[in-house]
DNA sequence: CTTAATTCCTATTATTCCGATAGGATTTAA
DNA sequence: TTAAATCCTATCGGAATAATAGGAATTAAG
């Protein structure tokens, strides 16, 4: 299941890639147009900006932007950022891989290597993907 | 992520699939062959059973063993009652449906319209590989 | 007939994670 | 100087997951 962060996540950047020109929009028009929680909204963005993704304005009129085009935003970096791993199990996770406790050998597990194969298409659509492409 | 329910039970499919004969296997044995939590992996079997996959012998020398052909036990059909939606996102899900609060046109969702990308080229996997595929 | 070994069933507990909230510090435009 | 915004850290409640407990029912074998 995908967690509301990253949904959450998501749809704040589809929405700054949306705006004319790339002034400051606060959190709480995002918060607002889009219903999501305030507070919560917050909390993701400022991951999003210490992640690189996105600036911001502090002060009265502030608020944050795209820092990148959104060419060159792509879904699996986003994905990392607020999901965290792409694949369904850790030990089949190119970032954020974990050996089994159970399992002596990964490449007999036949679990491990069907998860090979759906984090193999997954990544692929997620490395073909940019937040341009989300909003054509 | 994978549940370990759905890891467990993965695992102990692929264990009856590899069997000679169709003899029932003790749940004791699985657990201790595959590094399971015995009382855990009883539950699952249990729900194995009660949705057509597994018939089970009580008593002394009794255990589970497949109900049918590797070959004609889907990915698709074990997930789905082990994990639950295949889909990342309920309103995505073909079999577990459920709108979002937020979001009043999906259509328009870029997130939805991502993750049903995901779903279709998830399901095409796990519509074409059987357990018998698995233990190859 | 008795015993040991097994599945069956329901309930409960422990732990972890997620979504959300709180509150004040800091910064800045007007 | 003030109002409006982000920044930051901490915390909380609830849900879901993983695991455990304990006994009832069943059956093979001696």
């Amino acid at each position: 299941m995908l967690s509301k962060k990253t949904k959450y996540g998501l749809k704040a950047l589809t929405y700054l890639a949306k705006q004319e020109g790339n002034q400051p929009v606060q959190i709480s028009a995002i918060s607002k147009d889009e219903n999501i929680s305030r507070k919560f909204l917050e909390s993701i963005l400022l991951t999003l900006r210490k992640n690189g993704f996105l600036g911001s304005k502090k002060g009265k009129l502030g608020g944050y932007y795209l820092l990148k085009d959104p060419k060159d935003i792509k879904m699996s970096s986003v994905m990392r950022i607020l999901e965290g791993p792409i694949a369904m199990v850790p030990c089949v996770s190119l970032n954020f891989y974990e050996k089994c406790d159970d399992c002596p050998d990964e490449t007999a597990c036949t679990v491990h290597n069907l998860m090979t194969e759906v984090r193999d298409s997954t990544l692929h659509i997620f490395n073909n993907t940019s937040l341009a492409d989300l909003i054509k």
